[in-house]
DNA sequence: GTCTATAGCAGGATAGAC
DNA sequence: GTCTATCCTGCTATAGAC
């Protein structure tokens, strides 16, 4: 846990280790005295770089999870490319894939899903922030692919419902290990979590009515 | 939000006052001073009736939590009885239903849903009691009554997947309000309620390959 | 059982040496 | 820029009056 990162600037080892208490804990959970410990700097550093507690928090979102939320958006479209398919299937796979098999370490996609977790869960000038620059973008993109790929035509309303559910699987699933690891019997190896992505691919693909498994 | 219960037991009030508090923020953004004031009455309270806070915190789960959450199970059963059906989409349908109008307020369903999302979250000790005395049980039930229903033996690995897809739908749409409300531009009326609900039974109904949509 | 008063401590923030 | 020392607020928890 403690994190002396001694390599980068103050500045910047504050940040990775703010972030990855912040995602831990929550916000009120995490004291200065915790994150320098685990920055390996002074208790007067945060104070001297962010000014306060609030705005280090603030910083974290514009400094690291907006830019990583870029990346997998990024890793998303390369995704849709490298599979060579713009089909529903194609979008679906390529949706799961860039958040559970992103271009990151495991370590860091669970610290992005449990900021982003705490965030939906109680909204703060971080929300704000993330809804405009990252989700309302992304989710227009998605709808817009969804709707050229379905066969037939579907409301947006519905589109959004449905691209939802997909998404709150992704959320729980990478988030909720615990009573998931409990009810499988299965540790969070790189196996299991392919059979997850697999699975949330397969569920989703029929929920839309375009699976091929059950109908009889 | 003050919430001056001045009717029960004084021990009652601060049960459900501190629920909602720790529902609302989370165990260390919650104080005593602010839960004292909430249940209308004196600090020492809590030290008197609990010993110590987090004593409360496990006697919220002990007292309105798992006794609500058994309610809930209760109702789900009810809800399978009264339609009269025990095949897969009565099973899905009183499964949703039971968490998203189940017997209680909005309020309450909603306080309900953050504890557990909390817990799921970042187990504490809490969360060690209501997986063995709650979600353990609950969980074999509805794997028993799925697997009694389906046309085609599933795994049992695979139902439990499935069961926690659709679970992932119901604590997202409860929980993850603010997003929600966002891209679907709808506030949370009791009809948006209902069409959330009928959302979740389609698409996991066509998830576990047992719909009638979209298949040509 | 319920209150007031307060002990004792941890937290955020700052002043000022180096 | 980075440190130590410290201020001050607000917290949990308790002692003791009523």
């Amino acid at each position: 846990m403690v994190e002396t990162n001694q390599g980068p600037h103050p500045r910047e080892r504050i940040l990775d280790a703010s972030e990855a208490l912040f995602a831990e804990k929550g916000y009120e959970a995490v004291t200065i005295r915790e994150i320098v410990k685990a920055a390996g700097c002074n208790v007067a550093a945060v104070n001297y770089y962010f000014g306060q507690k609030r705005n280090l928090y603030l910083e974290v979102f514009e400094c690291r999870w907006i830019p990583r939320a870029y990346k997998i958006q990024e890793s998303f479209r390369e995704n849709l490319r490298k599979s060579g398919r713009s089909d529903v299937e194609g979008i679906i796979r390529a949706f799961a894939m860039a958040f559970l098999e992103g271009p990151f370490s495991e370590k860091e996609r669970i610290r992005h899903s449990q900021l982003m977790a705490r965030e939906i869960a109680r909204p703060s000038e971080a929300f704000d922030l993330i809804a405009k620059k990252v989700m309302r973008p992304f989710v227009r993109e998605l709808v817009e692919l969804l709707r050229k790929a379905l066969p037939a035509p579907v409301r947006d309303h519905e589109l959004i419902l449905i691209l939802l559910s997909i998404f709150s699987q992704i959320i729980y699933f990478t988030f909720a290990r615990r009573p998931v690891s409990l009810f499988t019997g299965k540790r969070y190896t790189s196996e299991f979590r392919e059979n997850l992505c697999d699975h949330i691919v397969a569920f989703s693909l029929r929920g839309l009515g375009m699976g091929n498994g059950g109908c009889s």
